[in-house]
RNA sequence: GGGCGCAUAGCUCAGCUGGUUCAGAGCACCUGCCUUACAAGCAGGGGGUCCGCGGUUCGAACCCGUGUGCGCCCA
């Protein structure tokens, strides 16, 4: 069969996907092998592949794959979380194209749509994992809004109430007056922006007059004054002692205040007084609970005064604010106005200036709960990779807040509770129960008219994620089911760090709290895929390629090993196209050594006609070698590691040395044996590779025996082998002798094609006996000759110890060699000198450990021998 | 403001327990080759104040202090 000169991935990805699934390779059942589990980070439903996804899920599947050719049950759990606030928000979209107001919807109308939306779009990102070889267990495949997560979400919040973990109370959401919803603090995004701060006058009241004194308050938000219920200043502050006990007058409202003190003042800003608006800023909130202070709401949702402004009803803030200037000024209370710059929260989604409103709201207290979640990772119990994590970690989970966990919004999971008329509430599963429920606690209130009401809000998204490695098993139906038994703790947890609290964190406390056991082991914090200016790859930058355009440029493998080949664990990834074309020649190299071995005819009558031994006992150990390492670098999550090793062993190793010493002279047949040994060796580097290169590997596999039955990705991984160092140091001196014949001839103009002849000075002429055939093949020399002297009209070089003299046959450029010598002699002089020192070092010899000394007297006997070999040929030149 | 981290070749990063004259890899660059697997390739080459300063040590890219610059998280 002939075979491209270049794979072409897209026609083999498709085909062995299909194959894979039809062998249902991936689907994982709990039997009596020892479980590797992987859950998915569950990507946003509404969500398209990007870069970091691509990264994200090509460490899991080289992980998942590596542990099912070892032998394990491998099982990659993979699904998508219901997105709150983005499905909403596309939803609302959607509809408004169409028209439709979410307001006039009642709640069901809306669900019924967004279900609709979620069952047409919801699958996108599932879909094109699958072009990326991702083996994840799709018959697994799981939504945070299907019936039994959702069953464990609301569960577990009536079991959390019940223990009196869950509160509810009052807080200072962001609000989005444009999108009249509450939004989450990374939804808000914080811009410097020019200000004014305006130094407005407050009268002093004095035994209930208003005096001609007046103390002046410094705000960027004049608008709020009709919300004012105190001012404050420091209880340090000389300029203020003298107010104590008084009051002072709100302007225009004409609202009578305290004057409060005290040290959360800073007394360097403004004039070191400070309004208090207890409804409208989150320190002055504070602050009105620590000096029960009234609190003033004037604003409506929309973000214009409503009646408890008393003035401006019904107009914009931002409107207000330059009405209420104007209006101090006439009023001879506005000071000045001086321009500054501070920084404002804006809305993503909407680009409105964020208002903090009190709303009262649902809290998981975390104090207690995350105790265990933070011990589990300080004794190492739970492996973050790298570790520097732990130490964020364990600062947060040391300062950790209680977790408002409700949301204004309808999609999602629909709060437990029920409210009667009077506010009053009970946290049931049914309205049934919680009738029962009420009938108990409200006694008194009870009677045939009382209605509940379930609360409007949903749960914060990452209350139903924070379930996931329990709930995708079903633990807490079915805390003693199978599945959960067998999979749960699961093994490696692949994420990126920015998630680290809100869900990792979160992860483990419900772990603990639940099976009294850690969700995972090991968590693998990857780095931020960025654009090559460092940017945060991002839809709104419009700075990430497509990840699926790559794939069909590069292929998949192409791609996967573009993603691996610079991203260690936790350090961010530059991304540069570039990379994914290294990943496509890496395939096109391996694709190539195929096309080599295939092409070979095999001659089953004859044995190789030259000694091949050092090369097959060279390259066995190596492999060998290469095993041990690479296990050893993945057991330390150091994946872009493993590749690298195993790129340059399959370049440099196989490719460029190894097949270059067995490859047959042109038109000549090759022996059995050393045919045999290739190919294994071949099958042994593609199943190393395949967890980074699924589907070429299973390609090649299967061409390079066309009968084979069985498929690479369940094939048994090359287990690790004893490896003896003096062949693969064997290998490298072969190496070291054939490059430097070719540099000679490079240096020379020497054709590769003229052969040369060779002297060679040694005390270790084995070396060149077990070598010669393969020395002799690749260098083009005729047979090796040995001498005790120097060899005149020769280039003279170093290979260990030994003296290599080659006939070049041409006139030897004597400077040129001079100088190269010259340049060794002045080297090891320098080192012989550097060595010395440290040996006539008393305190050297005293105090290293005795094995570095002797590796030092070694270095200087190994560079005294080298100079003097160096002085010897200077000397012959003349 | 509080915390965490980073700085090594033009770029991206290794360098693990301080110990080879240790300064390394890939990419990029330069030179020579279309050599019957591969030009998506082959054979070679140049390139460095290991951010500055101070200290510990027989010995520092590595440990400590400090300065500078950058990034991230929290408020």
């Amino acid at each position: 069969m002939e075979l491209a000169k270049n794979i072409n991935p897209s026609e083999i990805e498709q085909k062995w996907y299909q194959h894979w699934q039809n062998k249902n390779y991936f689907h994982s059942e709990p039997d009596e092998r020892e479980p590797y589990t992987i859950v998915i980070p569950p990507p946003n439903v509404t969500g398209v592949l990007h870069m970091g996804h691509m990264l994200n899920n090509t460490i899991q599947d080289v992980l998942i794959r590596k542990a099912r050719m070892q032998g394990k049950n491998a099982c990659w759990v993979p699904g998508t979380d219901h997105a709150s606030i983005a499905t909403e928000s596309k939803v609302v979209a959607l509809l408004k194209e169409q028209g439709i107001e979410k307001k006039d919807m009642t709640r069901t109308e809306f669900l019924k749509h967004a279900w609709e939306w979620k069952e047409k779009y919801g699958g996108i990102i599932l879909k094109q994992l699958e072009k990326l070889g991702a083996s994840c267990d799709w018959q697994r495949t799981k939504f945070t809004m299907d019936e039994s997560l959702s069953e464990a979400v609301i569960d577990v919040f009536i079991d959390l109430y019940n223990k009196g973990q869950i509160y509810r109370g009052v807080r200072m959401v962001n609000w989005d007056p444009k999108g009249k919803t509450a939004v989450s603090d990374e939804e808000v995004i914080h811009k410097e922006v020019n200000s004014k701060l305006y130094y407005i006058k407050y009268l002093i009241e004095e035994n209930g007059q208003i005096s001609d004194q007046y103390i002046t308050v410094a705000t960027t938000r004049p608008e709020t004054i009709f919300g004012d219920t105190g001012v404050c200043v420091h209880p340090d502050d000389e300029r203020y002692k003298h107010l104590k006990g008084k009051r002072a007058i709100v302007p225009i409202i004409k609202r009578s205040v305290p004057i409060i003190f005290d040290d959360y003042i800073d007394i360097e800003f403004g004039t070191g007084t400070l309004k208090v608006t207890p409804a409208h800023d989150i320190n002055d909130y504070n602050l009105g609970i620590k000096h029960q202070l009234e609190s003033i709401d004037i604003l409506n949702d929309d973000g214009t005064l409503n009646e408890k402004a008393q003035f401006y009803i019904g107009e914009d803030r931002f409107a207000v604010r330059k009405k209420v200037a104007i209006e101090l000024e006439a009023a001879n209370l506005l000071e000045k106005v001086e321009d500054i710059k501070n920084k404002v929260g804006y809305s993503e989604r909407t680009d409105a200036v964020i208002e903090p409103k009190l709303s009262l709201q649902w809290f998981l207290k975390m104090d207690k709960i995350s105790k265990p979640a933070l011990e589990n990772v300080l004794n190492n119990n739970i492996q973050l990779t790298p570790e520097k994590f732990k130490n964020t970690y364990k600062h947060w989970m040391e300062n950790v807040h209680d977790w408002c966990i409700s949301r204004q919004l309808w999609w999602g999971h629909q709060i437990p509770a029920w409210h009667d008329t009077k506010g009053n509430f009970v946290v049931a599963k049914t309205q049934n129960e919680a009738i029962e429920i009420y009938k108990i606690k409200f006694k008194e209130l009870f009677n045939e008219q009382t209605q509940l009401t379930q609360d409007e809000d949903v749960l914060d998204t990452w209350f139903s994620s924070w379930l996931w490695p329990i709930s995708v098993f079903d633990g807490f139906k079915n805390p003693e089911g199978k599945d959960i038994n067998y999979y749960y703790p699961t093994n490696d947890l692949v994420t990126a760090p920015e998630i680290l609290f809100f869900w990792v964190a979160r992860m483990i406390i419900a772990g603990y709290e639940y099976r009294n056991e850690k969700p995972f082991s090991n968590v693998y914090l990857t780095g931020i895929v960025r654009d090559k200016q460092g940017r945060k790859m991002s839809k709104s930058l419009g700075n990430s390629p497509d990840p699926i355009d790559l794939i069909e440029k590069y292929g998949a493998d192409g791609v996967r090993t573009g993603m691996l080949f610079s991203s260690p664990a936790g350090n961010d990834l530059p991304f540069d196209e570039k990379l994914c074309e290294q990943g496509r020649n890496f395939t096109n190299k391996i694709w190539n050594a195929l096309r080599l071995i295939k092409n070979w005819e095999i001659d089953e009558n004859s044995s190789s006609k030259i000694d091949l031994t050092t090369a097959f006992e060279w390259f066995e150990n190596k492999l060998a070698q290469t095993i041990k390492t690479t296990n050893e670098l993945y057991n330390q999550y150091r994946l872009s590691e493993v590749l690298t090793t195993l790129y340059t062993f399959i370049w440099d190793d196989f490719c460029s040395w190894y097949l270059e010493y067995v490859k047959p002279p042109f038109g000549e047949k090759i022996d059995t044996e050393s045919y045999q040994k290739t190919v294994g060796y071949f099958e042994d580097i593609l199943k190393l590779i395949h967890p980074f290169m699924p589907f070429i590997t299973e390609e090649i596999y299967h061409l390079l025996d066309e009968n084979r039955t069985n498929d690479i990705i369940v094939a048994q991984y090359p287990k690790e082998r004893n490896f003896d160092v003096s062949k693969i140091a064997t290998g490298e001196k072969m190496k070291t002798f054939i490059a430097n014949v070719r540099d000679v001839r490079n240096r020379n103009g020497l054709s590769p094609k003229q052969t040369l002849d060779v002297y060679v000075q040694t005390n270790n002429k084995v070396f060149y006996e077990v070598c010669n055939d393969i020395l002799l093949k690749i260098s083009n020399i005729n047979p090796i000759n040995y001498t005790d002297t120097n060899i005149e009209n020769a280039i003279t070089n170093l290979v260990d110890k030994d003296k290599v003299f080659i006939i070049t046959g041409i006139k030897i450029n004597t400077d040129e060699e001079k100088e190269k010598l010259e340049k060794e002699i002045i080297y090891y002089k320098g080192f012989i000198a550097s060595i010395e020192k440290k040996l006539n070092n008393e305190r050297f010899v005293q105090n290293a450990k005795p094995e570095i000394v002797e590796i030092e007297r070694q270095k200087l006997k190994d560079g005294q021998t080298k100079l003097l070999a160096f002085k010897e040929s200077l000397a012959k030149l003349g």
